[in-house]
DNA sequence: ATAGGGTTAG
């Protein structure tokens, strides 16, 4: 072995001169030194020098593997491909990728350069090799083009597993999760190996909808491919187990990898309870974070914040906002700062939280304001809504949300020139409602709702069952807060009534609704007489956070 | 020889 007759490694510049003249014998050694030195920032010098100083011209492979060195330079990388156009090499799928990767880490990817790239691999007839093509894949996903990287994959004749994961990691980047669980499922009916970059990809939508059913299926295949001992794996599972409201299960994936646990594992397991208000637990494992000597950062403070904002527990809040920068070297943010904001304006304490929102060492944003002004309408604070309603409007006149919450503020205080006025204002400004939706999953089936749709073949079954879940409820004490039968059929209602019909969600289950906005109060009223009459839990989550209903109560202890 | 894909928050 010649290598082994190189001088002792402690003196660099002997072994490299050894390694050059070993080098100088075989171009494709001297190649795959240019590689070897660019994979550390100490010698990338070298590997450019090496580059330059070919004792060959350059092939193809020496261009690919220079421009693969300055991947983390787009504009130094993009410069070199123009001069190997100039020259007689051509570019390779290698080079296209490589180039293409380098692209997509600028921020923001540098997306006209990419379409000329695009457009040069398409008539070299490199777009349709797996390298290239994948490559096109990441980059359109990357620069948020998630239509253009769907053609791409489409275009690609041969798939594996590699461009599978690219366009189901791209779809679930770019908020297409049922996209991306369609591709895993096709990729396994291909008979495609899934591998951690495509597990996770699927993870990471069936988290985004909150789907118990594709969280279990995508993990028993993760179990059964033997990809669950990976760390990535494991923390997607914490998480999609943890926002599918499953928080024991996202313990148990937990437990079983905690010696392994990295910062973002244990923040995912920390926001799991966050999300159901469990401050208890969020602080009883932030303690044992410290105690392992992970160090928090300024997710894991925002995890736990959330929780004590979600119960409604401002002295704590304050507590942890003033402990992050003075015992952890962590700056609270204006997001911090939200969730004490939060905190005080679920417990109704509305004029500390406009003072602090006032005094505070950040300039409050929409974000703040809205927090504040969904207090208000918890407390129906209807003077105060009407000076954060404005404050929120200057920032962002298009919020469909601070609309909706004047007009409910103002119908409760039975002000309705004032609600009159705010629906002509929304409408002058060509503001639309976002719709409410709610879904729940039936036998791995997603049924969708919005507000008195009857487009649902049982829709008939459905609002007979409405109608007879009421009237029980009734006879418990339920009573309506108002006589406005649009409430009636809200998009929660009806899919709590669809999961009630004969034998949709197994005897003895938690029925399990998600909707895309604030729980209604009315609904939320409601759901604790329902979860009485059917004897057993109701659990939605909404925009904010997990309500669990049972046995009359709602563990968001009606704070939210 | 060179080259493509991953987890928390929004």
């Amino acid at each position: 072995m010649p290598v082994a007759t190189a001088p002792a490694a402690a003196d660099p510049a002997r072994v490299h001169a050894h390694l050059i003249k070993l080098a100088s014998v075989d171009r494709a050694l001297y190649n795959q030194l240019i590689t070897l030195y660019s994979r550390s920032p100490v010698t990338l010098t070298d590997a450019l020098r090496l580059f330059r100083r070919l004792p060959f011209p350059p092939t193809h492979v020496s261009w690919t593997a220079a421009v693969s060195a300055l991947s983390a330079d787009p504009d130094a990388a993009l410069r070199l491909f123009l001069s190997m156009l100039r020259g007689p090499s051509r570019p390779t799928q290698a080079t296209l990728s490589a180039l293409l990767k380098s692209l997509s880490l600028s921020s923001p990817p540098l997306l006209s350069a990419a379409l000329q790239l695009h457009s040069l691999s398409l008539k070299l007839a490199l777009s349709r090799l797996p390298f290239a093509g994948t490559a096109l894949v990441a980059f359109y996903s990357k620069a948020r083009r998630p239509y253009d990287a769907l053609k791409a994959f489409d275009d690609l004749p041969y798939k594996d597993e590699v461009c599978y994961a690219a366009a189901i990691v791209g779809m679930a980047q770019n908020h297409r999760p049922n996209c991306a669980l369609s591709l895993f499922a096709a990729m396994r009916a291909a008979g495609v190996a899934s591998t951690v970059y495509s597990v996770s990809g699927a993870l990471r939508s069936a988290a985004h909808l909150a789907t118990l059913e594709q969280s279990r299926v995508v993990h028993a295949h993760a179990v059964v491919a033997g990809l669950e001992p990976d760390l990535v794996v494991s923390t997607a599972l914490v998480d999609a187990y943890g926002k599918s409201g499953l928080v024991s299960d996202a313990r148990m994936v937990f437990d079983a990898l905690l010696p392994d646990a990295n910062l973002v594992t244990w923040n995912a397991m920390l926001s799991a309870y966050a999300q159901q208000g469990d401050s208890e637990s969020a602080v009883k494992l932030f303690d044992e974070m410290l105690e392992r000597k992970i160090a928090p950062d300024d997710f894991s403070f925002l995890a736990v914040l959330t929780a004590c904002s979600n119960a409604g527990f401002v002295g704590e809040a304050e507590r942890w906002i003033d402990l992050m920068g003075s015992s952890f070297g962590v700056a609270p943010s204006l997001e911090h700062y939200n969730c004490l904001v939060g905190a005080m304006a679920r417990v109704g304490r509305l004029e500390d939280a406009e003072c602090l929102v006032l005094t505070m060492p950040f300039e409050p944003d929409a974000a703040v304001w809205r927090t504040l002004l969904s207090g208000c309408v918890v407390h129906r604070a209807a003077d105060l809504a009407t000076t954060v309603g404005r404050r929120l409007l200057e920032l962002d006149p298009q919020d469909d949300s601070a609309y909706v919450m004047l007009a409910n503020i103002y119908l409760a205080a039975g002000r309705k020139d004032d609600m009159a006025k705010v629906w002509t204002e929304m409408r002058d400004r060509g503001v639309k409602k976002e719709g409410g939706r709610s879904w729940i999953e039936v036998r791995g089936e997603v049924h969708a709702f919005i507000a008195g749709d009857r487009m649902h073949k049982h829709a008939t079954d459905i609002y007979a069952k409405l109608v007879e879940l009421m009237e029980e409820a009734k006879t418990l004490g339920y009573e309506e807060v108002n006589e406005n039968e649009g409430l009636w059929y809200h998009s929660e209602r009806l899919a709590v009534a669809f999961g009630v019909l004969n034998g949709a969600v197994p005897e003895g289950k938690a029925l399990r609704v998600v909707k895309n906005l604030r729980i209604c109060g009315d609904c939320h009223e409601f759901f604790k007489y329902v979860a009485r009459v059917i004897q057993r839990e109701i659990v939605v989550r909404d925009v904010n956070r997990y309500h669990r209903f049972q046995r009359g109560c709602c563990t968001c202890k009606d704070y939210w």
